[in-house]
DNA sequence: TTTATCATGTAAATTGTTACATGATTTA
DNA sequence: TAAATCATGTAACAATTTACATGATAAA
């Protein structure tokens, strides 16, 4: 939230740069979004300002303080945050075993697989827009989409491999499959 | 835990295991495991024994029942678990431009290289070890085997992709840090 | 006139973390 | 005798989700 409200943006609107920008690492309810920014607020992390809005109810839109900037900073200061993922189909992968029926695990795979290669064509759509609407993309950036660039590098690679994955999975249970008719 | 409790483990076997097989994608403390044991004893989904132990205090057991592995089942039939992800280093990286000093941008990418290539080196071990034990491996392994073994793939391939585009970014920004002294 | 989008929030429940608290046995 | 490991748990707090609740405007 820090880093996106350096300029002032709503709730709603952070809610869109989740799902438009960071949903391949991140997601947020609203819910979630409109108790924390109050919050925020109260510790003096963020100022708000309430403005008409097109459509709707009033608009609020909230903007990181002095003191916002410096938690930031100190956030990216502190190193890299790791060892938090939770994995929900690689857990769940982990214990196929127990359906005890090999179709169902190669359907499995197949959904998951689906999945995937739905997002990477959506990431690479996002990909084709940037180059074709920004002449500096990808080795000319500005310092502000240089970085979130380097996230989308990230999640096309993770996501590539996860489908190459799936193939390979799907594969080698069939492979398992065949085997055990033919014993 | 479900998964878990086909045979009978006390809460500090499953935190084991976490710890040791299921690190890559899921991590749980002691602290929710117990009180979701007990919950889970209530709810019928499992039940328990308590034994001596070795040392320490009296050691309690717990295993699935068939409502426990019906469960189970279900949750492996609604398909895959997907969209929840955090990334928190990638969070961060998307943001990495607030440092305003390139070196410290450096920086967090050499130690997050520095915890993925760790990373890596320990699954390299785990899978040396695995195929020295067991000469089923990779392609002979039994259904409890099987299933754990693609997760381990799986795992490798995707610590791989993070420390080669950890390598990448680096390169990046240097490039990008070159081009700027030279202007 | 229905649906989509804009826009805000609250309430209840669940989930998860950090810190605290205890105590036995084995090994260095 | 100190540290490591085995082993269990509670308390307080923090984070998150799901469901509920409202209502305006614009486009189909």
């Amino acid at each position: 939230m820090l880093g996106m409200l350096r300029e002032p943006h709503s709730g709603y609107d952070i809610k869109k740069t989740f799902e438009k920008s960071l949903r391949s690492f991140w997601r947020a309810e609203l819910s979630q979004i409109y108790p924390l920014l109050q919050k925020m607020e109260d510790e003096g992390l963020l100022t708000s300002k309430a403005g008409a809005s097109e459509k709707g109810p009033t608009r609020r839109v909230y903007k990181r303080s002095a003191k916002g900037r410096e938690q930031l900073q100190s956030w990216l200061l502190e190193g890299p945050v790791v060892g938090t993922e939770r994995i929900g189909y690689l857990a769940q992968t982990y214990f196929l075993a127990n359906l005890k029926d090999d179709d169902k695990a190669i359907e499995f795979m197949q959904d998951l697989r689906t999945y995937l290669s739905d997002w990477l064509a959506s990431l690479e759509d996002a990909e084709d827009e940037w180059r074709a609407n920004d002449p500096g993309y990808p080795d000319k950036l500005s310092d502000e989409s240089f970085y979130p660039q380097l996230t989308l590098d990230m999640g096309l690679a993770k996501v590539r491999v996860g489908v190459e994955w799936c193939d390979r999975s799907i594969a080698r249970i069939r492979d398992r499959q065949a085997k055990r008719n033919n014993a």
